[in-house]
DNA sequence: TTATTTTTGATAGTATTACTACCTTTTTAT
DNA sequence: ATAAAAAGGTAGTAATACTATCAAAAATAA
């Protein structure tokens, strides 16, 4: 049996859905690559259009901008590894082993999901690392917000905060601690790679320390006294 | 005695020091309150020119394009940002009371500092929480680096760094611990304004809440058991 | 089946942005 | 007073971020 994985997406985020049609499908695919070769700012949809072998119009009939369009890729990834949060942790009881094990997914590199075919999500992940504040950080956060865009990372976010109560109900700041570990497992490798001297991670440039400060950082916080 | 505060910047930084002559310090002047009202995004030269009654090839003559201004603004914000805080916290014995006291500089709204007439520091902490981290979050952060572009931002994180060990000299991620408060000071903040749901300060929006968390998450860390 | 509408994709523009080259005026140094 | 160098302005260009229009193909309705 082959599964095939769809993550809904708000429908505000696109013009003509992506996932409906083969150039929507190479539209996402070729983002991905070249977003990730390139990084967002050199990023043009008439550079995409070329790589594709179609044209800039063509693009621009599936998403607004660019912009939108790193907003899609990110509701998408917080919206798959919510997904993969809920599988993996599923029938654990322990929400400490719990909480360990979604540090662990947020905080490590991912492999390329085979039910995604068109989606690298490992490309996608290292896009995240570095783009992915930029889909909030605007001028225009509170109207993207009203539309819901952020709904995918706020969802995990929740579930996260959820866990952090589940282990101590008496814990002040479980959503902001869930906030902190989300973007400090993306920032900690960010900086690890390029600007080492603000991690303690520099030589040996290992996801699994990442980890490791994320789980002290975490249960030192909220460990009953 | 009125005291003049001169933070000095890496010449790679720009063409022209801004510092030297009225219209480099009028591009310092607006291009603060006009990144602050814009967005970086939208900020562009020709607007900043306007702004100030000159031209375009103006600006240009003082600054290469407009992420190095950024990046100028912000090294100049943590340069003077580690003034205050060396400041601040001299004669502070205690590590523990001084690692309060800066969790404090870091998290607090900044009232404009007379000592430089030129730069808002009210307006540019507001940037440095908006659009701070596009300064590093390039393809090319690793050129920057090798300038020495980001030197203050990874001093501060260094002396945050340095008294976290004086806390504790046996935990293990003074420096990951460090730039995680320097972020998180500013990302909670961002959140709590425009993605409250991210946070425990929703309601009442305070950065007292926020030096609370920042407060309780260091010295659980770095409590010895 | 044919006619009609809708979808899909390509062509050719425009306004804005991000710069560059070149020229004039002002300041400073001798 | 004169030369030089610094500061400032004008007028471009190439690329970006779109938009409007057109043509072909596919879906659907009569």
């Amino acid at each position: 049996m082959k599964l095939q994985l769809q993550i809904k997406m708000n429908e505000a985020l696109f013009l003509r859905n992506p996932e409906s049609s083969e150039l929507g499908k190479n539209i996402l695919k070729h983002s991905i690559q070249l977003i990730d070769r390139t990084g967002f700012e050199l990023f043009t949809f008439k550079k995409l259009a070329e790589e594709i072998g179609t044209t800039e119009a063509g693009i621009y009939r599936y998403f607004e901008n660019k912009h939108k369009l790193l907003v899609y890729l990110t509701a998408w990834y917080w919206g798959w590894l919510e997904f993969q949060i809920i599988f993996q942790t599923n029938n654990i009881k322990d929400p400490i082993i719990k909480l360990k094990k979604v540090i662990k997914l947020l905080a490590q590199a991912v492999k390329d999901d085979e039910q995604t075919s068109h989606i690298n999500e490992h490309s996608l992940h290292k896009i995240i690392i570095s783009e992915g504040s930029k889909a909030y950080l605007t001028k225009h956060v509170g109207e993207d917000n009203k539309q819901q865009f952020f709904k995918p990372y706020k969802d995990l976010c929740a579930a996260v905060g959820q866990i952090v109560s589940e282990c101590n109900p008496t814990y002040k700041y479980p959503k902001s601690l869930a906030s902190t570990i989300i973007e400090m497992a993306h920032f900690q490798n960010f900086f690890m790679h390029h600007l080492p001297s603000l991690t303690d991670f520099g030589k040996e440039k290992k996801e699994s320390e990442i980890i490791s400060f994320l789980n002290d950082l975490v249960f030192s916080s909220i460990k009953k006294v």
